[in-house]
DNA sequence: ATGTCCAATTTTATTGGA
């Protein structure tokens, strides 16, 4: 089962670079971030023409998340828990149901700048919300996995310029400190389990030639809890993409399970 | 500090978010 992550930056303009990419790499599952579109919106017939279920959890103009999945969804829940007054959507979980269940969570987790300030508060309350259902997947010993855009550069090696984001909220100590605690439950960032070393990316900013220049951040992981890294077999970040007609900012990045 | 893009409203121009 090949699963993967893409933060689209709006379904509306990324119809064609998206079900481009779809044809092309045949994910079975696809994490959406960023639909930016309410759930009445969303052209879902796109994606059920190619024989994809699509579970949608909107808003109007921002955020947004959606999975896609050619085998069956059960259970889906819209909503991280832990907080009822909290109205941004983003996040959206559910069952893949194949000759094995596999748990999906797809997350957009909050940028977070202007740091310091209520915008990097509400990220790290995030965080910590996003860290009590982490500890459920790992304590339920199913195969789980969350999968998103996180908004946090792990370590130096994962920017091609880390000192322009020392101060950035992707980058600081208390970002990447919320991350490891999530990691620390014993998860398994996909990517860095198959490939090591500098120089890969899943963001490039549309401004200044970023991805002409090659300057790029990996912030879109796949957190595996154990039962699902012991199916883990490949990850891989589809950079490609980037240089296409109408590129989101960001690249999908994708796992294959043994699943 | 920003050389870009997207969505919505203030709508053929501006604003907020990233």
């Amino acid at each position: 089962m090949k699963i993967a992550t893409f933060n689209i930056n709006g379904i509306k303009a990324r119809v064609n670079a998206l079900t481009d990419w779809l044809d092309e790499a045949q994910p079975d599952v696809a994490l959406l971030q960023e639909i930016k579109s309410v759930d009445e919106n969303f052209p879902r017939e796109l994606f059920e023409d190619r024989g994809y279920s699509v579970e949608t959890h909107g808003q109007k103009s921002f955020n947004g998340v959606a999975i896609l999945s050619k085998l069956p969804l059960e259970d889906v829940q819209r909503g991280l828990p832990g907080d009822e007054t909290d109205e941004q959507a983003r996040w959206i979980e559910a069952t893949v149901v194949g000759k094995q269940a596999l748990r999906v969570c797809g997350l957009y987790l909050p940028n977070g700048n202007p740091a310091p300030g209520p915008k990097f508060d509400y990220k790290l309350s995030w965080m910590e919300r996003l860290y009590h259902r982490a500890r459920e997947l790992m304590q339920s010993e199913e195969p789980a996995l969350m999968a998103g855009d996180y908004n946090i550069i792990p370590q130096e090696e994962d920017a091609k310029r880390p000192e322009a984001w020392r101060e950035d909220a992707l980058f600081r100590p208390e970002s990447r400190a919320a991350f490891r605690r999530i990691v620390n439950l014993g998860f398994t960032d996909a990517f860095r389990a198959r490939v090591q070393g500098p120089g890969h990316y899943s963001f490039w900013d549309y401004q200044a030639g970023a991805w002409n220049r090659n300057d790029g951040i990996r912030i879109d992981h796949l957190l595996l809890n154990p039962q699902a890294a012991d199916l883990l077999v490949d990850c891989r970040i589809d950079s490609e993409i980037r240089g296409r007609e109408k590129p989101s900012d960001h690249v999908p990045v994708w796992a294959e399970m043994d699943i």
